[in-house]
DNA sequence: CGAGCATGGTGAC
DNA sequence: TCACCCTGCTCGA
């Protein structure tokens, strides 16, 4: 589920949720009971994401610190019995919070907090990002602007889902080394996430699809896919581009399944 | 029931 | 580049 749309989205709601209340901490399965124990009963200021990092700030200077990874999960909800591995769970009479399989949940000093930032580079969902910081690094990069994409200190909150479809969007092949890349073409890329980023955080899923290219202008059939919203590439190896019918292809670069059209991207 | 998979990241070689 | 970590779900024996 997350990538920097849904942490965004997570803090939203823990906001709503927990801010400036008493909160109940816990870890129902034991991994993160000393520092529940520690955080417990006391008032929750505000939570933030950066990129991928979640943070939720408590009185004392303490800060509850999440990643969630690659299947780790926080659900809010109505109060109900815990079910499964739950690693904390975050309480007020009204609402619980259940973090599951988390990479990482620890407690933060403000100054521990500063450092991790200070590794991240620009996030299309904050309104205080700066995309000349990703661009120095990019522009004389040999690296894959695919995998460029993917790697959170050159710019944060963009995963597998966002980078395969702003690349098929801007009509840039994956391979692309940052060299390889115009500052105009970058721009492109960066607004594109600036547009698209807050789609996902205000839906809680990614869409990316133009409504010319929707399956009611094309008369084709909704995309049959439990995981995700209207995608152009993402997990559509061997179907067919919307856009020019040639298939879609898929390789793994940078350790991860990536998607793309060899008609519709280009390399130069 | 086990294997494989997932929108992520780390540490060892 | 690879093994591995975290959890839950699906699929095939």
């Amino acid at each position: 589920m997350p990538e920097g749309h849904t942490l965004h989205r997570l803090a939203g709601e823990l906001n709503s949720s927990f801010a400036g209340r008493r909160v109940r901490v816990s870890s129902p399965q034991g991994r993160f009971a000393a520092s529940a124990a520690e955080l417990d009963d006391s008032t929750m200021i505000i939570a933030a994401a950066h990129g991928k990092q979640l943070f939720c700030d408590f009185d004392d200077d303490r800060i509850l610190h999440i990643h969630l990874g690659l299947i780790g999960s926080l659900d809010l909800g109505p109060p109900v019995p815990v079910r499964g591995e739950v690693r904390v769970r975050l309480a007020t009479p009204s609402v619980v919070a259940d973090l599951r399989g988390p990479q990482l949940c620890a407690v933060r000093t403000p100054e521990e907090v500063a450092a991790v930032v200070a590794t991240l580079g620009p996030d299309p969902l904050r309104a205080d990002a700066d995309p000349d910081l990703a661009w120095i690094r990019l522009r004389r990069s040999g690296r894959p602007i695919a995998a460029l994409l993917m790697d959170q200190s050159v710019l944060s909150g963009v995963g597998n889902v966002y980078r395969a479809e702003v690349l098929f969007r801007n009509r840039i092949d994956p391979h692309r080394t940052g060299k390889q890349l115009t500052r105009r073409s970058w721009r492109a890329i960066w607004d594109d996430l600036v547009e698209l980023m807050p789609i996902g955080v205000r839906d809680g899923r990614i869409d990316t699809v133009r409504p010319e290219h929707m399956p009611e202008a094309m008369g084709r059939p909704p995309r049959v896919d439990d995981h995700g919203g209207e995608v152009y590439v993402y997990r559509r190896a061997g179907q067919s581009c919307f856009v020019c019918g040639s298939r879609i292809r898929t390789e793994v670069l940078a350790g991860r399944n990536l998607f793309w059209c060899g008609r519709c991207q280009r390399r130069g």
